[in-house]
This record gives C-alpha cells, sequence and structure tokens, in this order.
RNA sequence: CGGGAUGUAGCGCAGUCCGGUAGCGCACACGCCUGGGGGGCGUGGGGUCGCAGGUUCAAAUCCUGUCUUCCCGACCA
C-alpha cells in the first residue's frame, strides 16, 4: 500500500488529485482553475499528440494556426453557438495599462478601452470560418482540411486537473465540403480516429455513438461522441466530432461555386480531443500505488535499476541490456543515482507508471539473469540476459494489451439493461456505469430524468441494434436502447 | 451567487480558546553508518504566521475590514 496515495476506495477523489501531484504529471497555478502541467505529464501529452497528429496526417490534414482571440461580434453570428459559449468566456477590453494615480501599483488605463472586445477563444469555429470565406470560392478549393493544435479558455465554475480546466490545450480539426455526405463522412472518419487511437494507444475501450439534441456542440446537426467509463464507473466524453451542417457557412457566408457554377453554402465539420484524455488516462488504469501507463504512451517504457547501487560491474551489464533494447527501439532509462535505495526507486517508478522494470544485481549477474517486474500486475519474473530484448518488446506489447483487456472487462461488466425506473435508480446508486435503456426519443423526458437521478444520455450507440421497447420513464413507444450514465 | 470551512517553512499540520516574540513530521544540505521494497543516527539552513487597519508595554493569538483556496449547492460540449 502506498504512503502517499490516498486510496480509491477512502476517496476517490482525492486519489486522482494525489496520482496527479505525486507522479509529477500536473499542478494548481496561481491562476484560479489553471493548472501547470509539468514535464512528465506534459511528455505524456506529446506522446498522444505526435500518434494523433500522425493519424490526422494519414487522413488527409494539414495544421495551421488561428488567433487567440476572437472579435466579440463573431462569436454571436451563430445564435445557438453564443448561447452555448457566452457564460463562459474571458473577455479583453482594453490594451493598456499604467501607474497607478492613487497609490501603489498599476491600473488599467481607462483611455485603453477597445473599439470592440476581444474573446479569449473558447473555440475557434467563428475565427475560422470567417477566414475560411475568403479561401474558398470554388468546389475545386473543396474540401479544406485543417487542423490546429491550441489552447483554448472557458471559464469553467469548478474545475479538475486535467479534466475540467479553465484552460486547457487541446486538437480543433475544422474542414469544409462540397455536400453534406461528405461532411458526414469526415465526421464519422474522425470519430473512428479517436476511437482506434483511444482503443489501441490509451488501451481506454470507448463507445461511439451519437449525442442527443441535449448534449449536442453548440451549433452543430449533430455530434458524435466516443464515452469512456471510469473506475469509479462515470463515462467521461472523451473526444467529439460534430457535423456542422451548413450553420457556419450561413452565418459567416461562405458559398462556394459548384461544377455547375451554382452557388452554395460550404458543410462543415469540427472535431476536438484535449488533455482531458490524461485524465480519462489515468482513470482508465491507475492503482493505488501510482499512475499505470500503456507502453505505446509511456515516456519511458523501461527503468533499469541497479541493486543495491551502481558498480562497474552491474553498469557494464546495464550498458549491454540498454543498447539492445534501444535497437529495439525501446524507450529505456537507468536510473544510476547512487544516493537513493533501491527501495525507493521502486515504489518512485511505480507511482510514475512505468510499465517495466528491470533490477540487475550481483547475485542476479551471477546467473547471468535479471529480474523484470510489469506494473500493470505486479508480477516479478528473473529473466535471462540472453534475449531480454526480445522479452521485454513482446512484453510491451503484452501489457498494452492486458490494460485494454483489463479495462473492457471493467467496462462490459458495467452495461447494465434495466426496464423501469426502479432498476434504473437501483442500478446508478449500486454499481453504476452504463445503464441501456429505452427512451421515448424526447428532452423532456431526458431532462426529467437528469433531473431525478444525475444521469445523462451519454451517446446512442452507432451499432445499435433496433429494439421494440416502452419508455423507462413515460412508457412511450421506443425503437432502441440508448446509454445513461453519471458523467465527468 | 447562497451555506460551511480554511489560510502558520517547499508540502502536510500543531500552536489561537486563556496575548509574552513560532514548533512538529516530510522534504532540503552536510557527515557517518547502512544497502535485493519507500533506511538509521547526528548536525544544519529555511517563516513579513493571507493582507490592511485597530487594541495593548507586548499580537500567529483579541477586535474590524478584506482577499484566497477548498467542500456542499447553483452552473457546466
Amino acid at each position: 500500500m502506498s504512503k502517499v496515495i490516498t486510496s480509491r476506495a477512502e476517496d476517490y477523489s482525492k486519489w486522482y488529485n494525489d496520482i496527479v501531484k505525486r507522479a509529477n504529471m500536473a499542478d494548481h497555478s496561481a491562476v484560479r482553475g489553471c493548472m501547470v502541467i509539468k514535464p512528465y505529464g506534459f511528455a505524456i501529452w506529446e506522446n498522444m499528440r505526435d500518434q494523433l497528429d500522425a493519424m490526422f496526417k494519414e487522413t488527409g490534414h494539414v495544421n495551421a494556426s488561428f488567433p487567440l482571440f476572437i472579435p466579440k461580434s463573431f462569436l454571436s453570428k451563430e445564435a445557438k453557438h453564443v448561447d452555448g459559449f457566452a457564460k463562459e468566456c474571458a473577455v479583453v477590453t482594453h490594451h493598456r495599462l499604467m501607474n497607478n494615480p492613487d497609490g501603489e501599483g498599476i491600473v488599467v488605463d481607462p483611455d485603453a478601452k477597445l473599439e470592440e472586445e476581444l474573446i479569449v477563444r473558447p473555440t475557434s469555429e467563428t475565427i475560422i470560418w470567417n477566414t475560411y470565406r475568403d479561401w474558398i470560392q470554388s468546389y475545386r478549393d473543396l474540401p479544406l482540411l485543417i487542423n490546429q493544435w491550441a489552447n483554448v479558455v472557458r471559464w469553467e465554475m469548478k474545475t479538475r486537473l486535467f479534466l475540467r480546466t479553465a484552460e486547457f490545450h487541446w486538437q480543433e480539426g475544422h474542414t469544409a465540403h462540397a455536400t453534406s455526405q461528405e461532411a458526414v463522412d469526415e465526421t464519422v472518419q474522425m470519430l473512428n480516429v479517436y476511437a482506434t487511437f483511444a482503443e489501441e494507444y490509451m488501451a481506454m475501450p470507448v463507445i461511439k455513438g451519437v449525442k442527443t439534441a441535449n448534449e449536442r456542440f453548440a451549433g452543430a446537426e449533430d455530434t458524435y461522441t466516443i464515452e469512456a467509463l471510469m473506475q469509479d464507473a462515470k463515462a467521461l466524453q472523451a473526444g467529439t466530432s460534430h457535423f456542422l451542417g451548413q450553420n457556419f457557412a450561413k452565418a459567416f457566408d461562405v458559398k462556394f461555386a459548384n461544377e455547375n457554377n451554382k452557388e452554395e453554402y460550404v458543410w462543415a465539420t469540427s472535431w476536438g480531443v484535449s488533455t482531458r484524455l490524461i485524465g480519462g488516462l489515468i482513470m482508465t488504469h491507475s492503482d493505488d500505488e501510482g499512475l499505470v501507463l500503456p507502453p505505446k504512451l509511456a515516456p519511458t517504457q523501461v527503468m533499469i535499476i541497479p541493486v543495491p547501487k551502481p558498480d562497474e560491474t552491474i553498469n557494464a551489464a546495464v550498458d549491454k541490456v540498454m543498447a539492445a533494447l534501444k535497437a529495439k527501439g525501446i524507450r529505456v532509462k537507468y536510473d544510476d543515482d547512487p544516493k537513493k535505495r533501491p527501495g525507493f526507486k521502486f515504489a518512485e517508478h511505480e507511482m510514475h507508471g512505468i510499465p517495466v522494470r528491470i533490477a540487475i544485481g550481483k547475485r542476479d549477474l551471477e546467473k547471468n539473469v535479471v529480474e523484470v517486474a510489469r506494473r500493470d500486475t505486479k508480477e516479478k519474473t528473473s529473466v535471462p540476459m540472453d534475449g531480454i530484448d526480445d522479452y521485454i518488446e513482446q512484453l510491451l506489447v503484452t501489457i498494452q494489451q492486458n490494460l485494454f483487456d483489463t479495462a473492457a472487462k471493467y467496462r462490459d461488466e458495467h452495461i447494465t439493461k434495466v426496464e423501469n425506473m426502479e432498476e434504473f435508480k437501483s442500478v446508478l446508486d449500486g454499481k453504476g456505469g452504463f445503464i441501456s435503456a429505452h427512451w421515448d426519443g424526447t428532452s423532456e423526458t431526458e431532462l426529467k430524468i437528469k433531473e431525478m437521478t444525475k444521469a445523462t444520455i451519454r451517446c446512442i450507440p452507432l451499432d445499435n441494434p433496433k429494439e421494440d421497447g416502452q419508455c423507462v420513464l413515460t412508457g412511450n413507444p421506443s425503437t432502441q436502447r440508448v446509454l445513461f450514465a453519471k458523467a465527468y
């Protein structure tokens, strides 16, 4: 049992915070609701970002950068969009400071008021579509497939490290298409990219689905989502991909001439994932000993520890092992700090979620073996030095798969079919997780259930089988089940 | 924005009721011992006690004001 991390059973929220802090991922900053992402946390984000970026490029997208600020008037051009974001915007009103004429410090210079206030972007649809107007004239300019890596600000009332912060890092893809179908295809394609990334790299199983009108992105025709389940049986919206229809094209007057020289409004998508994924990564795999990272995203995959401390014989053996592992492209480090004891290092690297530990001591060397420990299962095995590179290479694959399988099993065990509100409430208050239930398709019912239980419809799964039934709340006819859950 | 807490060393806390010039654990620095799961002993450095006023010979402690952060609500792709 860890000496510095609160157990999940004792206090799940505290456990989460302890992991973030003890694993050196992030800290609260001096700015309300904003976090400092520390080098280790950022290294994980860089690995996620690099992989996603490669996947975006494989699907034909390119990166660009748009302004941090958005003129206030832009935001209000799409009515639903402004409704969705108005309450959480940071606003720049002045451009100059001056010495306080009445005393200490500096004050805002009242003469430096901006003609038009600037909004710190909560998302970039408006500034981007205002720009696309100038870029798109003909169907030959389409599709336009652009992504940007950026930070955005949403003035949330209640924040949590990585899961919901006032400022966060993300990517936002913004694409323009000649036809509705092409835009819908793009929306689904990017949802699939996200799902592949979540499952194959984060080892986090997700359910792909569509949001209900209530949960839809402000300004979208349809919002597709990937939903994951955390270890406390609450759902996490891990990524969204929006079919925006012609809403933004109409708001910003973006038209193109089609093959018949007829003017049409452009069809749009936008899609994003954020540093929130790191929160999902933590809550999917980690345990009471600390962070657990999937090998594909771990900044360091293998840590070698000399026992009890480095010396010439051990160092020589380590050099050989490291060279062999590096030749396989494995990210390996040697903790040769002579001042720290092995037990301390074991605990420390477990806290940081490093997937594999290799301990090398004199006893091992006499037998020409090393001790290999897995972070996911805590299993320790004595492994011959010869062929250690192949062994570790395979082990990393095994760990990656095991993390996914374990999470998928937990998730599958936490999808429960219910037929009425009694069952609904008892499952929700008991084991939690996703509740698969019939719903009559109305916003009123959805909101009523939210009010009664705090559970929302996370999504209507894409591969949902049609099934006649009766709404859990109203008894009205329904054609399919939807997934409810309490969510982050 | 309502209700409740909180603020003392980098972190976690005691001291406040009953005023007398600040302490413990961890961390940090140095030394010695130790060494296959978070070592031991010793020495040492580090604090305008959230901020601003006030009472007093004397304020972390009492009084007034103010701010911060956290929790519960409200709010929230």
